[in-house]
Formats: C-alpha cells, structure tokens, sequence
DNA sequence: TGCCGTCGTCAAGACCATGTTAAGGAGTTG
DNA sequence: CAACTCCTTAACATGGTCTTGACGACGGCA
C-alpha cells in the first residue's frame, strides 16, 4: 500500500484529498506547514509527495530544493499559478509533475498514480467510490465502510456495473443483456434476487434504500446516499 | 544525446517542436501518422514519445495502448482535450505526463526533461516482496519466512506471473496463455493442479488461504497475508 | 378504492467451478 | 537402461452459485 505525503496549508483541500485517497487505499499522512512536511517525509519516507508551493512558512520553490536534497522521492506539484515559467522552474527543480488549481481529487489521483507506476511499486488499482463504499475491479473486491464485502461473481459484476453509471437508471433488459450477457427471453426475475441479495449484502432492503434504488416500471441505480 | 519521437498530424507544431528540442540538443524524428509514429518507436527506440491524441488515422488511445503493448517508453501526451475524464483515461492507459493544448514548446521540453530525468534512474536489481515471500526471478528463487522453497519450473513461473500483478485476479485462461504459453483448448484444469501444488509449498490450502486466494468463477491472485 | 402488473424475498434444486489425489507418459540424467 | 522429475489428465468430492417458481407486498392508474 504506498504512502503519501500532502503538504498543504489549506485544511479544506488537505483533508479532502486525505479522505480520498485513503479511501482507495493510500496511506495518507498530512503536513500544514513546510517545516511539518520536511519532518514527514523524512520519518515516514513516502512513495510520494503532493506539495503546494503556496505554503505560509517557506517558499515552494526553495521546499522542493531541500526535498531533492535528502531524497528521490516523486513530487507532484499542486499550486495556483499555472504561468509557464513557473512550471518551468518548478519541475526543472525536480518535480515530477505539475498541477494547476482548481484540479478534481480524481486527476491528483490519477498523476500520482502515473508517478507512482514509474517507480515501480506495487501499483493501486483504480477503484470507484461510492458513498462509502469502494469497488476494485481489478482485484475484484468490494468494500463498504472499510469491511470487506463477500460477494458472488454475478453479485460483483452488477455492482460493477451500476457503479459505471451512478445515478443512472438502468433497465433489467440492459442488465440481462450487460452483465449476464444473454440478451434472449432470459426470464429477468433472476435480476431482481441478485438486486435483493446485493442490498442485503449492502446492509438494506428494498423498503430502506441507501444505495440501490428501484425506479418502478423502468429499472434500478446506484446512488451516493444522501 | 536523448533521443524523441514526437507524433503530431499538425506540420506545423510538429516542425516548431522537431525544431525547438533539435537546438536543445535533442536527437528528434517526426511522425505525422499513428502509424508512422509506431514504426519510429520500434526502429528507433527512443527515450522518450511526445503523442498527440488527435490523430487522424487512429484513436490516440488504441496507439498508447499499442506502444505499451510493446515498449515501457515514457510517454507525454499532448492534446486538445482537457477534460478530466480525458486525462485520467489517458494517465491510466499509461501515459507519463499530460499537456492540454496550447502549451509553450519550453513548457513540453520541461515536461520531457521531467520524464527522462525519472526513468534515467538507475535500475534495481528487483526481487518482488509479498508478506513473507521473497521472489528472485534472476536467481529464480523463492523464499518463505526464509526457507527455500523448493518449485518446478512451472510452479515458480506461475508465482512470479502472480506476484508481478499482487493484489490482481487473473483468470485461468490468461494463465494459459500467459504461463503456459498455451492459448488454445488446452485444458485449464492443469492450473488448478498447480495451484494445489503451489499452495502446499507455500503451507496453505484452498480452505485456509494466506497467499493465493481464488476468485470463484474468475480467477486466482497472489494477496498480501493479513 | 380496487385491479393488475411489477417488485421483493424465500427456499429448493440443478448446475458448475474448484480442490485434491493418483496414475501415466514424456523427457532427462547418471 | 533405470531412476528421477515434471506435467497432464482423469476421477471424484465438495461446496458455491444461479435459476426458477411461489407468494405476498407494493405502486400506478382508472
């Protein structure tokens, strides 16, 4: 499980990325300052860092020249200035990547992913979130507030699914035709048990829905609960 | 003298960039086409692929798909498109950095530089690490807790085909294909008779998993023990 | 409100994938 | 040539998974 250092001065942003990325599996430790942040990375050694060079207490710039100093770690920068002699600098500096606010967690994920697979670590999958649940096709896995879930292929291929089109209804047809992969007179009943047992394996009942949500007469979604 | 091949159907940035690094230093082939971009990369082996995602005579993504199919050459996309969704897709189908049109051409060189300067780092020597497991596919040993485990020529491809993807189900006719080299009817029920194998050495059997889990009706990973 | 079609849940059985052992054959080595 | 290792295949046991039908509840519509 690779680990992340953010040093961040903005607690909103700090804590948003922390909250993300610990969800899909990274160990993230979060620094305020540079000074904290210096500290981190050198007692926890991380597989990454994410540096904002707007920090109160010291200049980015001059950060990212000490981090260089002690170590090889991958950097990946987030900022507000996006001029092109600032990310010029700033990745001759020894960045490896560069990031211009606003950005979504989603694209920070995905740069430090990249970072990451050129250092050859084990690599984290991409996984979905949803509410508080995770799913990782990859290692074929589901997790609903950090607890494991046990689920059946056919169970874990619908959740997959659903969860490519939160928020989208989808028909049992479509259901029969995607996931069971048989688009003929299939009786579709056998959509409506695997729904069943998924919110029973989800903690819900069709009566109490927190996640999957039937639209009578045209289908069911998956949704972030409310 | 770093060598790069930059594939971009605009003459006109292809020749203001082709000329720009050339100055630099740079040893630089243009490829107009997706086509003429790949065949550069197999003769040429470069250090690193500049690749615009519009191309005409093919999806950017299906050719970054391609050149990782091949080759491991660091890749910074440059594109028009700089939606989220795009950039995601196309950091996790591989590429190393994206840049979103239009750029300074010192920006792309620092962005290439940034690249380069990562995968000049030396290789290690790598023996994979899972749990107590220690996997040395030079010596082609593996350990456990120490001990030396005693595999097949068979039995330790198979460990190492699971231990470069730890975490990761595959399927058995991947394994087939893969391991076995096999990819026609060949019956996969050989696989589980390796896996039986593999699991007694590894002091474990398919009730009481520590390393190889199965995925029923998809597969096998290699897992870290709890 | 009453009807009809849709949905939710349960339980049973058929079916299918996997685990394990053992036997046999191909190839290798001394 | 005999002993050995290794891989494949068959056979059987086992347990997980899917489908199906039944039945009751619910929702939408007249």
């Amino acid at each position: 499980m690779p680990s992340v250092v953010i040093i961040e001065d903005d607690q909103r942003i700090r804590e948003l990325v922390t909250r993300v990325l610990s969800q899909k599996g990274y160990d993230v430790s979060g620094a305020p300052t540079a000074l904290d942040g210096l500290q981190r990375i050198v007692s926890e050694s991380p597989d990454v860092v994410v540096l904002d060079m707007g920090l109160p207490d010291l200049d980015g710039a001059e950060l990212l020249k000490m981090i260089r100093a002690i170590t090889d770690v991958p950097v990946v920068v987030a900022t507000a200035r996006g001029e092109d002699r600032d990310v010029i600098r700033t990745l001759d500096a020894g960045a490896d990547d560069y990031l211009v606010k606003p950005f979504s967690v989603e694209q920070l994920e995905a740069r430090v992913r990249a970072v990451l697979r050129r250092s050859a670590l084990p690599d984290v999958h991409r996984a979905f979130t949803v509410g508080d649940l995770v799913i990782d096709p990859d290692a074929r896995t589901a997790m609903l507030e950090m607890e494991l879930l046990e689920l059946s292929p056919k169970e874990f291929d619908l959740l997959v699914y659903l969860a490519e089109r939160v928020g989208v209804v989808v028909s049992k047809r479509q259901l029969m035709a995607e996931v069971w992969r048989q688009p003929y007179g299939g009786s579709e009943k056998s959509v409506d048990v695997h729904i069943s047992w998924l919110r029973k394996k989800l903690g819900e009942s069709a009566a109490e829905t927190r996640y999957i949500q039937t639209v009578h007469g045209v289908g069911i979604k998956l949704v972030e609960p409310a």
